[in-house]
DNA sequence: CGCCACGCTACGTTTTTAATAGCAAACCAT
DNA sequence: ATGGTTTGCTATTAAAAACGTAGCGTGGCG
């Protein structure tokens, strides 16, 4: 069973578990946003079709996020493949906004990385 | 200069750099979600009140997410102390609605797990 | 039976994070 | 000017996580 951070237990950033904090925790793991957001645009998927999707992603480690994906109820696995849940859909449609205020944000980082560049 | 995913380049999860996965990439980093939440909360606020805050982060840790923060625009330093610029207040404000949805997963998490608790 | 796709597991290496100690610079009251 | 404090960080050693690659066991299919 995945080790997840369980909101009112101790967990990175708060002794108490505040939920924003285990909910961090858990999305703070390498790949753990990337698969669920991939995930959600393929879905259902088979792991394989899903380790493509990713690019770049080991099998131990997307094993080891869609076990705690899994055990945080944002996953789940059907006949078909693996799925996101009510709850994993919930969670998506709050990373939405993120995908496009990504697109200003790569625009001011890569412009200043170039400018900066550019002055040297 | 610290190290930051820079969309338009390779990285994690996508060898094209989408936005979102360079994001993805950074935020995914453990307590960079974390940071940002909590100098919100405090700011301005100096190294070691931000390190107090955050109650178990390492001073190395949160030099380095400080460093890649301000390396990728959304946190600055001012005579005062550490602040979110104006980027990263609004990818703050993206992850408020993340607080709230935290609480009620919250819930289903840990009443699962009491469930299955009592079950054996 | 042979062949293939699937879902992983194993393992050796590299990277990241942790935990703790402590240093140099700025500030500050005496 | 001197001793004490705070601040921002670096150094170091160890542990944990992630990577990259190989491959095993199972189940379906011809």
């Amino acid at each position: 069973m995945a080790k997840i951070p369980i909101p009112g237990t101790p967990v990175r950033g708060s002794r108490s578990g505040a939920p924003i904090m285990a909910l961090f925790d858990l999305l703070g793991r390498r790949w753990a946003m990337g698969v669920l957001w991939t995930l959600h645009e393929v879905e259902p998927a088979t792991f394989r079709e899903l380790q493509e999707r990713c690019e770049t992603i080991s099998p131990a480690v997307l094993n080891k996020r869609l076990a705690e994906l899994r055990e945080a109820q944002l996953v789940t696995r059907t006949g078909e493949g693996y799925v996101t849940t009510d709850l994993g859909q919930e969670l998506y449609d709050l990373l939405v906004p993120l995908g496009a205020w990504a697109k200003i944000w790569g625009r001011n980082v890569t412009e200043d990385t170039v400018a900066e560049n550019n002055e040297r």
